[in-house]
DNA sequence: CGGAATCCATATTGATACTG
DNA sequence: CAGTATCAATATGGATTCCG
């Protein structure tokens, strides 16, 4: 056991890091985050955007990050209809940790290709 | 489209990411960066630490890491066998962003839950 | 002690077709 | 345009057994 740091700690520390990150972790979040980072956009301009997405998912991920509070829905009950997203502030503050960890990723990116390159060499 | 961003920019820019995120995202992989934030562990001690892990699912999780160069893995030729876990310099500079995050998911973890709890009494 | 191997349940994703 | 419904393929995770 670490003696410092309880079960509890652990807990209450990082575990509820771990449904964060499982969020904008997925496979379309954080793409998400940044296509909607200059404004509100619509259903298939954010699909374009992002290009190998799928609606079934495009539609899915949406709706987890409206249920979270990260982005917003509107309806424009025109036809044919016309359906707005947009960051809401909580989706606008996380930029800022997902950057971050994003600049960690491209700043160490070639060293982790490189971990794994060599890994894979060795348990050829 | 966004003019001003190509889909290469996204992808220079933000998928890069993905696969980070991945990573340090699933069940696993944050609970273990904290676990050996002070030093070196045993897998068993790990295993303890986190409590509710599989013996599979830590073993995984210790590859995926080791070969990404976030942690490093020393056996003692010992009866019985001694492994160590650590983390390397790279997995150590991930702790920054990873704790920025965990902030971020702390202080707005509130605000999370409520968005979901509004959320699905909106959509009873 | 520190795994590897196997089996099984569930979750995630994608492809396709259809709708108001 | 913006979805919903359905099915199939794959990924993920847990439980159990066995081993040096």
């Amino acid at each position: 056991m670490i003696p410092h740091l309880s079960n509890d700690d652990l807990l209450g520390g990082c575990e509820a890091v771990r449904p964060i990150l499982v969020r904008i972790g997925d496979k379309w979040s954080v793409l998400i985050v940044m296509a909607l980072r200059e404004g509100p956009r619509r259903f298939n301009q954010i699909r374009r955007d992002i290009g190998s997405i799928s609606q079934r998912m495009l539609t899915l991920t949406l709706r987890g990050m409206e249920r979270d509070g990260l982005i917003s829905r509107k309806v424009y009950p025109t036809t044919p209809p016309r359906v707005e997203y947009a960051l809401t502030e909580l989706g606008h503050s996380l930029r800022g940790p997902v950057e971050a960890l994003g600049a960690w990723a491209i700043a160490n990116e070639a060293e982790i290709v490189s971990a794994q390159t060599r890994y894979d060499a060795e348990n050829a």
